[in-house]
DNA sequence: GCAGGGATTTATAACGTTTCACAAGAGCTT
DNA sequence: AAGCTCTTGTGAAACGTTATAAATCCCTGC
């Protein structure tokens, strides 16, 4: 009486055995009509709620995904875990969504939870590749996919940065820059080393000159740090300073965008933006933002399609599969040439 | 052999019995440093994962705090939710996130999972303020806390939305603007309604005619239906169209602003705009969005605190409390006086 | 009236922990 | 050498489900 009913006191309350209640709740078609509803009448006089954790002991999975997700405060993100919650739904499971906060020991501490809740997968875009939890999960049983980041030793689903990158660099080429910044950091994260290698790929391709791109190596990739790279290129004298900025992501992008119109810049006639993702507010910012697009939802999806389909699989070998997704540039104001026209 | 391992695997390989590895788990300090480091052998070379199901069926709590929320996509909500983790995570908690997207079936949905679950708390902003559920869990042992919602059986955290409402409209006023639209929706939202209804209350106050006010109804606090809103009011022509909106928060207000500038009206001069949240993007907007500002993270670390602390109090009857908290006004570009100059 | 047989219901054994009362030894004190 | 206390380790009983095999009931047909 002390805590909440279980199913043996449902039993004594509809008069029936322990059994039968399991019955109605697992198999009702094979229980009398009669008998049924005395028990379901039961379950709602005590307010019987089943157990999961003993459901789950017993024998039943998790019915559980989770997706441990770089920063939620990037709505490149959220859309990302929109897609897997869509996908999940279609499989009858929920969805645990964990924030690491780009904090190692915060990604550690959710994967050691997750296996000892015995999720039946998880989705995760790491801080820390090296995380050796990352190979032993999936080697105990629970299939690890990684999202927007690739391994040779999990699925993965991730956009080809390096095609971004280089999209990215060939479109400012075009518009006639030659000296441009390159904004992200830190370079333990393979999204920002990719897009920066694009960005080196184009500038070989075309034959240019690597010593034109500067290199702006930030702390995390959130507004604040944008902000600061803004005012860095705001701070040199205009023949010094490179005439674009391609950021590695949107969030450095508008912060940088704001800082370098707030100290007297002119986008895109003095400092040309670009940024990276496409996430909603690219499009409603101050100087509205060309951007790399990535199929946020589609990733989503398809990642968690993956490991449901990887845990299902459990016991055939496993082949590991890597999907490539393309990337496709928005152009918008921030890096458009504009024909002479005096209003500023 | 077949699943993961179990303590009884592990006692077996240590040559121990059950109860002592179960003693070098949770009270190392009562076996014999050999045994101890016997055992610890054991775990790794079997990978021996806890099973927390099996744990928390014996006894212990999940551990866990759920925090379901309105809307992912929307940063305001992140914001707390990291309020929520701090708080949590001070206490040894761990936080599943969960997305109603606005959904009253996924609300319901979650509310079941989550109490079968037996987490340890329930942080709600609802949808559906009349869902039986929100008043079931926590006469059955789960405490549930309104977060930006408030309800008399409840505790609850929010600020204060009429007085947020009552100060956009005086700032409008100020300004010299009588005709204004209030663009937001759901009705059902008390979020909506009261900040309308601080609107009506500063028209009152300052014996202004409320046939003044033009009140827009959305289907939604996203980004479309602000824009939306936008092309309406755009639409009407110059003499009939407000010359202020306030938007019952920032998601509708960008997407306003947008369409608006989009469709060739200026802003603030044809028609100054007012948000709400102060998200981070706000400030990065088109033209800067003047916005009421809440404590979005204090909002979380008070929530989750109250929760906390609700659990552990069980027992002793619990007092619900109310923690209201006081709304600022930011004021930017989008609804600023200008001093009269030539430049567009 | 009774064997055969479907339809219902029941009893019981897991699942993997934690806890708690107790046993086994070791080292003292008298 | 008997009696103590400590320190370690053990065994068994829960916790709330689900699955399975066995039991019971009620018919039908002969």
């Amino acid at each position: 009486m002390s805590g909440s009913p279980s199913m043996k006191d449902v039993a004594a309350h509809a008069r029936v055995s322990l059994g039968t209640v399991s019955n109605v709740l697992n198999r009702p078609e094979v229980v009398a009509e009669r008998t049924r509803k005395r028990v379901l009448a039961a379950i709602d006089e005590l307010g019987f709620v089943r157990n999961e954790s003993a459901r789950q002991l017993r024998g039943g999975g998790s019915r559980t995904l989770a997706y441990v997700v770089l920063d939620t405060g990037n709505p490149f993100f959220t859309d990302v875990a929109q897609g897997v919650q869509e996908a999940a739904d279609a499989a009858g499971l929920a969805v645990f969504l964990c924030d690491s906060g780009q904090d190692r020991g915060r990604q550690s501490a959710y994967l050691d939870l997750l296996e000892q809740q015995r999720v039946e997968g998880v989705l995760i875009t790491p801080v820390d590749r090296a995380d050796p939890r990352l190979a032993l999960l999936p080697r105990r049983g629970t299939p690890v996919v990684m999202v927007d980041a690739h391994s040779p030793d999990h699925c993965s689903v991730f956009v080809d940065d390096v095609a971004g990158g280089d999209l990215a660099a060939t479109h400012l080429h075009d518009g006639g820059h030659r000296h441009i910044a390159f904004v992200g950091g830190p370079a333990s994260l393979p999204q920002v080393t990719d897009r920066l290698a694009g960005v080196r790929r184009a500038y070989a391709r075309s034959g240019l000159d690597a010593d034109d791109l500067v290199v702006l190596d930030t702390a995390a990739l959130g507004i604040p740090e944008g902000r600061r790279a803004g005012a860095r290129l705001a701070g040199l004298p205009a023949s010094r300073r490179p005439t674009a900025a391609f950021c590695a992501n949107d969030l450095l992008a508008l912060g940088l965008l704001q800082e370098a119109v707030r100290l007297g810049l002119r986008v895109p006639e003095d400092l040309a933006i670009v940024g990276y993702d496409d996430i909603v507010f690219a499009e409603a910012a101050a100087v509205p933002l060309t951007s790399v697009a990535q199929p946020r939802q589609l990733i989503g999806r398809t990642a968690a399609e993956m490991v449901i389909a990887e845990a299902r699989e459990r016991g055939g070998a496993h082949e590991h599969r890597q999907v490539v997704l393309t990337p496709e540039l928005v152009v918008r104001a921030s890096s458009r040439l504009r024909p002479l026209n005096g209003v500023a």
